[in-house]
DNA sequence: AATTTGTGCAACCGCCCTTCG
DNA sequence: CCGAAGGGCGGTTGCACAAAT
């Protein structure tokens, strides 16, 4: 059995939002919050699918973004992130306060991944390119829903951690997984000091 | 100046997970 | 316990603008 679809698609608005639009989702999200996506799109008077309204707000019309060009020390901390979790957008998302999971997604592919690529550096496995073309890198990451299988709660869970040299820890938080990745040396030595200083604001 | 190619980003799509009746 | 609904996520697309020819 499929599922009935989000919204009435012959009914609703798609592509670019106007400013109209935009300050009608403002001022009902003022007034009522947010939540209840699939009805607030009539009752705030939008010709939008619920799903379509939610990104809006949460990628471009929160008043808590940041916005404008990332700073070195984000783009290093998603790459360290990223060597960590991998294309886990909302966990990196998490750990960058005003940027957005899907702002840090199109930085990657726009920019860190051809980056890493001219410094010779696999984007997939943070290692040099040579190299991971014999010896794939940390599994793990390939399998963060098992490690991680619940991202809302993320600062509460429990973990198994392991460094690549084969220091293993247990019940750690994915903040103390970070620090301890961090302390597993492949190719950011440059960034550990800064992450360290960010990371413990979780 | 006109056309082509490249780039960046907002938005959509479809699947998965969680919640709730 | 089960199924439907809602929400969240990652991957992908398409458009607007910039740079190159």
């Amino acid at each position: 059995m499929g599922r009935s679809p989000c919204c009435e698609k012959a009914h609703t608005n798609k592509g670019a939002w106007t400013k109209e639009e935009d300050q009608l989702l403002i001022d009902y999200i003022r007034n009522n919050g947010e939540g209840s996506w699939r009805s607030l799109p009539k009752s705030a008077g939008l010709l939008r699918c619920g799903k379509s309204c939610r990104l809006r707000w949460i990628n471009y019309l929160r008043p808590d973004l940041k916005r404008g060009n990332f700073t070195d020390g984000e783009d290093q901390i998603i790459v360290k992130l990223h060597s960590i979790f991998g294309n886990k957008w909302s966990l990196i998302a998490g750990k960058l306060p005003g940027r957005t999971d899907n702002e840090i997604k199109n930085y990657w592919n726009t920019h860190v991944k051809r980056k890493l690529l001219s410094h010779g550096i696999d984007p997939k496995t943070h290692r040099s390119i040579n190299e991971s073309k014999t010896t794939p890198f940390h599994t793990r990451n390939e399998d963060v829903k098992s490690t991680f299988p619940d991202h809302n709660g993320v600062s509460k869970l429990k973990t198994e951690t392991s460094c690549e040299n084969g220091a293993s820890t247990s019940g750690t938080t994915i903040d103390e997984e970070l620090r301890l990745n961090v302390e597993c040396d492949y190719s950011y030595d440059h960034v550990d000091k800064e992450l360290n200083l960010d990371l413990t604001l979780g």
